[in-house]
DNA sequence: CTGTTAGCGCATTCAA
DNA sequence: TTGAATGCGCTAACAG
């Protein structure tokens, strides 16, 4: 088939070589990102010709050449918790900064990992991020055929690195806080238990209260949302119960409008109520919920330095604790 | 280099036919996920080998070979709108569902769309979903070296299919609640006027108005969000101002937060206030905003039929429009 | 049904 | 500095 009849497609690194009158491989060169030995006229010639062709290289050829993909995967259960929004567009944001596309793969309930991993849907990525609870190091490394994953969901395995909130840091605080403020008993709402960060915060809750002298009153199981939240205050003793911790602001904004009556213009009458995550709701009028939480830039800053280290993930497992502290407003 | 000393490392497809004892083409079709001619004693070998060996298929090298991917990107402009939320998780779920993977694309304000084709960091993709405002099929879709681009940000031009919501109809429905309820006069509060969307929204409005003999005390330009909602919310004329219209429910709520005082119970008192996009936080009791939206199931449901079209998107460029409806709450 | 061969588009040897 | 040749891992076309 002669060129006149080939059918229009993209075109290649050839294209642009044979129209520039050079050889690939000085196209290749010209057209590198890293400094490559090209003299200035064919280097002039490869741009001017690739400009014209209107040539994009193909990401996926440059991959298999180079074993380098620019590309993340970020794992997780779902995106529909309000704290997900604050939290990953910031860090899409910053990963397309150092020049990586990120893959969000949703793993919903956690069955589904397996699913993946039996048809092989999984690219091959540079790096795994993991927020999803169920997967541990290995499985993800076999399901990316990579080593560097890094652990976000609270696991830290000895083979890869993570980055984990210190919630032990704000829920002291915000214990310390209900106690100065005279609180004797509480309540937890809590999330899904079988998630490790979750029972990292319900441990931490008991310890604090336990060192406070608060009395647990009792402990109960929500999934973070809204809806537990609102379905779980119907069984707040309002009288005996000085306050109410949740592991999620959702849940808390539940407990918030089931006893409202209890906030008149929001100071608290009742009980005294503390979220989680410090979700940018709570700066709204209506959820002045009292919460605790990190600074995300300098969470997802931490998450992107790890991400950019050109040793990469695989050897040394660096665990880093992000500081989390309590952030008063009018329901704490 | 003998197999002793070779360094471990990903076992490919050769490594799999070896231990098989079979051809390369062989173990290809055997692990092919389409029904491919191989003998069942073959099959089997192939697939005990590939499990003894943990072999997972390099996904950059069937792309590469297959000139098809399963990967969709989807283009935004930010995920940080409460709106968000409640789409992507649903879209995620469905485009895996039918065995693609997503790679997510924040282009942010619109400046950098030039960046990606500058830089050309673009993935080759099968098809590209345009919720950013900004991007013309064109643009795009020399950005991924595609023609299946899928309009989903209000544009809908000739080459390329679209699914737009049918916001008209749910604009009306909601202005002809406003006129049944005795509304004469009303302020309608925007969002980033720039977007097709947007401009949209707001000739329904004003039709809709001016047919039902509402007078349009004027147009507050805002952003979306609560913020620009509670700010905007100072320069009502409770006195004068029949109805107030959103573009978005955010901003409602921050109108609802700030003129709370005249919601007691959440009757309207002195105004009455429609939001836009139906989101899910207006089900929770603090901010029981009317809104006008279309059924997200169906949305995504026509998003994924088109892009699950064998034909591909790239030839009849099918114009979708979904149904919006009003949905009313107690402050409509 | 099977195996051989020839690419996909690119980056990188290695000689020249 | 250049270009021919090689290979990344896989699938498709072809002949057997």
């Amino acid at each position: 088939m002669n060129d006149a009849l080939k059918p229009a497609s993209e075109p290649t690194l050839s294209d642009v070589a044979a129209l520039a009158g050079v050889s690939r491989a000085i196209a290749s060169r010209a057209l590198s990102a890293q400094p490559r030995p090209v003299s200035a006229d064919k280097r002039e010639r490869v741009l001017h010709a690739a400009e014209a062709l209107g040539y994009r290289p193909n990401s996926l050829a440059r991959g298999l050449a180079n074993k380098t993909v620019n590309l993340v995967a970020i794992l997780v259960n779902h995106i529909h918790d309000l704290s997900d929004l604050d939290l990953f567009d910031l860090l899409l944001a910053e990963i397309q900064a150092i020049g990586k596309q990120v893959i969000f793969i949703r793993v919903g309930a956690g069955e589904d990992a397996e699913d993946f991993l039996r048809d092989g849907v999984a690219y091959h990525v540079d790096a795994a991020l993991v927020f999803a609870d169920f997967a541990d190091a290995a499985t993800v490394r076999r399901m990316f055929r990579n080593n560097a994953v890094l652990m976000l969901n609270g696991h830290h395995e000895p083979g890869a690195p993570s980055v984990t909130m210190d919630e032990d840091q704000g829920i002291r605080e915000a214990v310390a806080d209900a106690a100065a403020k005279g609180v004797r008993s509480a309540l937890l709402l809590t999330g899904r238990s079988m998630s490790r960060v979750e029972q990292a915060r319900i441990a931490s809750f008991r310890a604090a209260m336990r060192q406070h002298g608060i009395a647990l009153l009792g402990e109960l199981a929500g999934d973070y949302s809204y809806a537990s939240g609102r379905a779980l205050a119907q069984q707040i003793d309002v009288d005996a119960t000085g306050a109410v911790f949740c592991t999620s602001d959702a849940m808390a904004m539940g407990v918030l409008d089931a006893h409202r009556r209890y906030f008149p213009g929001h100071a608290p009458e009742r009980f005294r109520l503390y979220g989680f995550d410090n979700i940018s709701l709570t700066q709204f009028d209506a959820y002045p919920i009292s919460s605790i939480g990190a600074d995300k830039r300098d969470y997802v800053a931490q998450i992107v330095r790890i991400l950019n280290r050109p040793a990469g993930l695989a050897r040394h497992s660096e665990h880093v604790l992000v500081a989390t502290r309590f952030v008063p407003r009018l329901t704490g």
